[in-house]
DNA sequence: CGACCCGAATTGTCCGGACATATTGCGGAG
DNA sequence: CTCCGCAATATGTCCGGACAATTCGGGTCG
């Protein structure tokens, strides 16, 4: 427990862990001034490359605003019901937010029109488990959602549990592989009689469909879930930084 | 014109311009393997630090994976109709592929029920213009979109042209600002009567909207669009990629 | 022939330094 | 008092080097 045993990771994780910490125990609030990367250098004990790769990846979570000149600020902090994404990261923080049940239901292959409407080739076999994701247990569903599980996990996929931790992220801890893309589409379509009922909402009501497919480090595709979230329920919100 | 000359901004942004040419002309297959970090130092006369900055770049961009020990490939290049997004250079490249006609209608003054739905301050005033968006001069309609610009920015607005250049970018050149924080929401909503009649679908049928509102380099709301996009003929894509 | 090991190749992490560029506040000139 | 310019400060860009972790092929040994 002293300076000899590195707890985890790379440094520049730590670093950004302490700042986010900080910043969320609301030792900087909203617009303060944090430090300066050399302050932060010296206060860690490290060089100003892994300083600066922390609060790149602070940047990239939309926690803090820099500006040449002038310095690094808290940025403004997402309301809630809105879904912030920027990274892996993020993703998986707001899975662990909410409430997740789900049913297996058997192996499925995809048709061709299928395919084409979630991106993904024709013929292939999956696991499917269906679920609803609520915000609080037992209170108002936030999307129905279709996970297709590959083949290949099988053996981990009865050790699935239902929670507040997203299937991809459990399969991970299960099976040993490592997150890599993330991709997803967003569209706009009229609910179904499954969605109505699932819902709760009128049938041909607005619905938003994010199908997601999760890659592990190599490409291979591990998973992809298809969400339907009520239109006047929930909105997707994210943001995007210069450079 | 010769190596006294840098042409502009910083050497990696021109190391990644380079690649991601050679990649867009075919050099480079889907899946090909890229020229190692060292490589790409020794052709450019750069060091390792630049060409990683551009590497970043490019694959924050989707265009390449990279992976430890293994090297860096051309990753999947994404099919049509489908807007990547993860910085704010891509989000101003789609709006370069694509038409942007638009008339001015004056100033307005948001309602309550507005602000509420654009996540923007009641009361506030802005500039309104509307247009549609095309894929092609004349062709089908992608999104009807009402632009509100600062009214600051007043001046600037009387030069603004259609095309296939955002008014952002075009009010960032002409008022000399520079490009900050880029935030969106989607959802999904039925259509009114106006959407309808100016993308050609039915009432109620379902739309996806996305609001973007653009900030300047030192947090100010320039500008925030609310586009809808008709929900059978337009799919939102992006990525996330891990650290 | 197959399983295993080792080493070359490649990207990831990290250091210390240097200079460039933008911002901001201060003080002096008018 | 106002405006201008300068200097201090902070982040951005860039260098050269070093070692770590991972991948992958090839060679060795059973």
């Amino acid at each position: 427990m002293n300076s000899t045993t590195p707890p985890a990771g790379p440094r520049y994780l730590q670093v950004a862990d302490d700042l986010r910490a900080a910043i969320a125990a609301g030792h900087y609030a909203e617009g303060a001034q944090l430090p300066t990367e050399s302050a932060l250098c010296d206060r860690h004990g490290v060089s100003r490359f892994t300083v600066r790769e922390a609060l790149r990846r602070l940047q990239a979570e939309g926690l803090i605003r820099r500006r040449r000149g002038s310095g690094t600020v808290v940025d403004t902090v997402g309301s809630v019901l809105r879904q912030p994404l920027s990274d892996v990261a993020e993703l998986l923080q707001y899975a662990a937010d909410s409430e997740f049940d789900f049913e297996r239901r058997g192996m499925v292959t995809l048709s061709s029109a299928q395919a084409a409407d979630f991106a993904m080739a024709a013929g292939s076999r999956w696991i499917l488990l269906s679920g609803i994701r609520r915000m609080t247990p037992g209170g108002v569903p936030l999307a129905v959602t279709d996970v297709h599980v590959n083949p290949a996990l099988e053996p981990h996929v009865a050790a699935l549990q239902p929670g507040r931790q997203t299937l991809f992220a459990q399969l991970g801890l299960a099976a040993g592989f490592r997150i890599g893309r993330v991709e997803q589409d967003i569209r706009a379509l009229a609910a179904g009689s499954r969605e109505a009922a699932a819902l709760g909402i009128a049938r041909r009501a607005p619905l938003l469909r994010i199908v997601r497919s999760y890659r592990d480090d190599s490409g291979r595709i591990v998973l992809f879930s298809v969400s339907s979230h009520p239109g006047d329920r929930f909105t997707y919100s994210m943001h995007i930084d210069p450079a």
